[in-house]
DNA sequence: CTGTTAGCGCCTTCAA
DNA sequence: TTGAAGGCGCTAACAG
């Protein structure tokens, strides 16, 4: 008949146990003391009324949530998909819930997203920022005393931590382990979406020893690697042997092909 | 120097602007009425201060939280990760967040993952649940007036929406289509996990006009139609050519071939 | 060990 | 249209 939620609060615990909402909250909220005939009192009443915690209330106080917030290309994808599974199972083993949230690879979602995850205190984000030049709005999290953890990509004037890949050492010790089998014409396909450069142009500033792609696309990096391998091993570069699929997808890559 | 998280409060703005806190509060929170004057001074001094809204003490208040809670069955599944994309996409547009977990299938997984998302005050659940039969958990839910949206698979005592596939009629439709081309030996491989029978057993159960498979998981609700289909057609029904994967895996599948 | 008193940041009556 | 006061559910300081 009712149809406002019952809302079982910690102080009808407290009365029904017949104690102070402050002893109550010790026991149900695990913190200071309590002797033991009050906890089971209070436990007890708590089960009898189905009591459960509002976090919220908790967090407003504690100005901790329990929660971390997630911004991340795309969901759908299995690279995506694989990451999250593990933030997921780590989270939940430290009973921590997951905002997530997909930023489609733009600039503006990803600041709706982070603007939210800050609206909602979380106490950490997980970032895959889709832009390594621009991250204002990243910069004012960590000013916030809002720990960052960015994957796959990163802004590096951040000075946030960073997991993902060495993609220029992965690609370099592959393609050098191929010339070093005296292979001469080694194709690459690469996303190499982005970017203001021909490959041509491309290759000429990364044939600079000294050239730093750190701040790249990944794809770009990569190709970074591709052209230090060539470099160190004195073979000419060729770039008929490039393929831009300019996404991430087996079609693409396979258009490249043909 | 300081570490503590600034927390610029409506209570800052209000001052700054040199108006009450109501006032404020009405203006950054978009309700009740206000002068354009008012209005102005306390926008620029929100925009002055950085002032984000603590939307866990908006939610302590209205009781709403603009969250969804999702419990899938596992992220990283192809089938969870378009749903969680759609889901995902629906709720941004609207101003929700978005809170995912995973049950791995598993009921314990599942309860504490409901236990959670009630905690959190989350206004609704999306659930995948793992088990037809028991869902107590889920009924305390509605109880305490929080929706929930099934999906794939449903509690059907629960009486709650159900989003999924009818899996009865899309195996009768493409096996009765076979029988109709004049094929006779039609084999399938389901994933066929759990359940009590053997494959001889639920031929014999399911061969009945009035037999309702509605709360079987899903492989067995496609074995019905595919039997349904037989009896239709008069084409007896030959276990052997029914494979059991186990598990929802082209390795399982490829398996039975074998 | 326990209860009382204050709030957390915000919204919501209610007067003015 | 505005402000003052109260309270959402809970925890953090005190005293006792």
């Amino acid at each position: 008949m009712s149809k406002k939620k019952t809302g079982v609060t910690i102080t009808d615990v407290a009365r029904l146990a017949g104690v102070s909402t402050a002893t109550a909250g010790r026991v149900l909220g695990d913190y200071g003391y309590s002797s033991r005939e009050k906890r089971e009192k209070v436990l007890s009443a708590a089960q009898a009324l189905g009591y459960r915690p509002n976090l919220l209330a908790r967090s407003l106080i504690t100005g901790r949530t329990k929660t971390i917030g997630v911004v991340a290309g795309d969901i759908q994808s299995p690279f995506y998909a694989s990451i999250l599974r593990g933030i997921s199972n780590v989270a939940e083993r430290n009973d921590f819930g997951l905002i997530i949230t997909n930023s489609d690879e733009n600039i503006e979602h990803e600041i709706r997203s982070v603007r939210l995850l800050l609206e909602k205190q979380v106490d950490g984000m997980i970032v895959s920022p889709c832009d390594p030049e621009g991250g204002e709005h990243l910069v004012s999290v960590v000013a916030a005393g809002i720990p960052i953890v960015q994957i796959d990509r990163q802004v590096h004037s951040l000075g946030a931590d960073f997991v993902g890949v060495d993609n220029k050492q992965g690609a370099h010790d592959a393609v050098a382990r191929l010339l070093a089998q005296g292979h001469r014409r080694i194709g690459m396909i690469g996303e190499l979406g982005y970017g203001d450069w021909s490959i041509e142009e491309f290759f000429a500033l990364a044939s600079a020893p000294s050239y730093a792609s750190d701040s790249l696309y990944p794809s770009w990096q990569r190709l970074h690697g591709y052209v230090e391998a060539h470099r160190e091993a004195g073979v000419p570069l060729d770039p008929m042997l490039i393929g831009r699929s300019r996404s991430y997808s087996a079609q693409g890559a396979q258009h490249q092909v043909e």
